[in-house]
DNA sequence: TTGGGTGCAAACTCTTTGCATGCCC
DNA sequence: GGGCATGCAAAGAGTTTGCACCCAA
């Protein structure tokens, strides 16, 4: 991870837990658990992940409570909840700073990766001004094969 | 309906058939109402919806046989799969004259509603050549309130 | 002390799989 | 007749809910 990521997971971590301050939850280690482990990340995870990473950081969360947490950020607009076809459900950081990426999966070994472009995020602006619909978000996929899986 | 897309579903219809039966698959009724079903959509729809259609149509099919035949299908790219964060996965046929719709999807009430812009199509290719990753196709969701949901 | 926060287990929903029967070739 | 196609029921996987206990306020 870099130093400007780390960065932004960090500011996005104080970010979180103001707004969750706000929102009226109280302090909780498991949910500050959950929040740190998201902006530690530089890109979508699944429940199934966090709730490794979380173990190896010797912090065992119990699934219900990351399925509530990731509710409440989700609800917040702290989190995207993303999926891509691959049964479980993915979540990442919506980060104050307004970095925005898009997401390419291999549709052979399952990787997640992510990719960005400024002409597509104005295209996809104006796109949403035209259509009969307050647009709140978008995602884009790319499926296809990663460079390890095209042969 | 319009009678256009009307003749690009008999199209997609007689298109599939031809595929499936390439692909070595006989002939099975099942099958059959599922491929006439989907070639009779202008959207995306669930798994929920196609039985619920089917029985309406006075051809019930066992669920199971539902997604053997969408697999089948999807495999062969006669049939995208969709998620769209509502639980059930949505599927549409791949027209063969490459019209081609994004969807928008209301996280009031669910509903999900086609739009198009050639200027995004363009940009995603553009974006996908770019990429290190095989891609092979697309999806761009925008997320918000519908127009009877906006207030 | 009170009520939200957490964890476990059970419940639920969607999807896949196993198996017996039916039908195409 | 052989083997894929189909349908039912059971199994799996992911997610949500119920409930008792814990802890922040």
């Amino acid at each position: 991870m870099s130093g400007r990521h780390r960065h932004a997971g960090e500011e996005w971590v104080e970010n979180a837990t103001r707004v969750l301050e706000a929102a009226g939850y109280r302090k909780g280690s498991a949910r500050r658990a959950v929040v740190e482990l998201l902006g530690a990340q530089d890109c979508a995870v699944s429940v199934h992940d966090m709730e490794a990473g979380l173990r190896r950081r010797g912090r065992a969360i119990g699934r219900a409570s990351i399925y509530r947490v990731l509710e409440q950020l989700t609800e917040l607009r702290l989190v995207a909840r993303l999926e891509v076809g691959q049964g479980s459900a993915l979540y990442e950081a919506i980060r104050p700073d307004g970095e925005h990426h898009h997401h390419m999966v291999c549709d052979r070994c399952g990787r997640v990766s992510p990719f960005e472009d400024p002409e597509l995020e104005r295209t996809i602006e104006r796109v949403a001004r035209k259509v009969r619909f307050a647009v709140a978000d978008h995602e884009v996929v790319l499926h296809g094969a990663c460079e390890a899986c095209r042969d």
